[in-house]
DNA sequence: GTGGCTGCAAAAAATTTGCATCTCC
DNA sequence: GGAGATGCAAATTTTTTGCAGCCAC
């Protein structure tokens, strides 16, 4: 899909759903689906344009967004709260963190992990009565670069 | 383990790192290993007495023992943050968290999935570099007594 | 035209910090 | 006794909210 199309998707989302397509939703999904990570409100007020808009406008579109599922926010050991497309607009996957610098990498190579996932949500079914809407897993670690020098250290 | 094995534990691995065992300090680690369940800031700083302890001093402590893997941090959607005992001190367990009223229950039924998370561990060493320290898995769900009044509504 | 959005400013919530004082070893 | 921990108050950071004016439909 290209940026176009999915923008294109996500203006008919936001217009079905009877918002209006304003200017400074317009321009954070743009934000949202150029850049391929996970951005806080204020990396997505500062490509805006933090003239332009006001901060206070970027945390209501942005929980807009999350509340049609067009985003989906992410926590990370209290730092600002991260944003990115929702699997309906990108491709499922999961974090690695770097427990030293904070970067996050996406990974999306778990398809072998799918089937047990699935029974374990049919477990707390039953089990729990808690019924699944979504999953995250994360691993935390040493990214690469965080690595190199302790090893040349 | 006891509740005094813990703690004679903890208080063990707080000297051994040279830091003082201090009245506060025993009394944190003390409510941590009595709560079966997570708790922010605020809620171990009620059970502490909030005459008795200063909030800053909740804080420092928790983080001390997040530095010292005392215990673990988790921050859901923006909500304050939460601590529990680390695995050092508790079964390894993963989290099952209600979108409707933001309860978080253990779960530690997934000794299946341990194989195949370690089969994606050695993965990402080999493809990104990136050593892993710890993972974390999240459903995030409707739970049983949110999702009653909805069936008989 | 008008109901919903946005900007602005102010408030709220969670967490951190500086400094004098006190405590644990 | 002295390094280190705590209390208090103030600052910081992130996010939310009230309200008057503005814009997409």
């Amino acid at each position: 899909m290209s940026t176009e199309d999915i923008l294109k998707n996500i203006r008919g989302f936001i217009k079905g759903k009877g918002y209006f397509l304003t200017g400074p939703r317009y321009d954070v999904a743009k934000i949202l689906v150029e850049t391929p990570t996970h951005m806080d409100a204020d990396e997505v007020h500062q490509l805006l344009g933090k003239a332009r808009v006001d901060a206070s406008t970027v945390y209501r579109v942005l929980n807009l967004f999350c509340k049609l599922r067009i985003t989906r926010k992410i926590v990370i050991d209290n730092g600002p709260a991260q944003f990115e497309l929702s699997e309906r607009f990108l491709r499922h996957h999961h974090h690695l963190i770097c427990k030293h610098c904070g970067k996050v990498v996406n990974f999306d190579e778990y398809d072998f992990l799918e089937s047990d996932l699935s029974k374990l949500e049919r477990l707390f079914r039953r089990k729990y009565h808690f019924i699944v809407a979504d999953h995250k897993i994360e691993f935390e670690g040493i990214c690469a670069k965080c690595e190199e020098p302790r090893r040349k250290g």
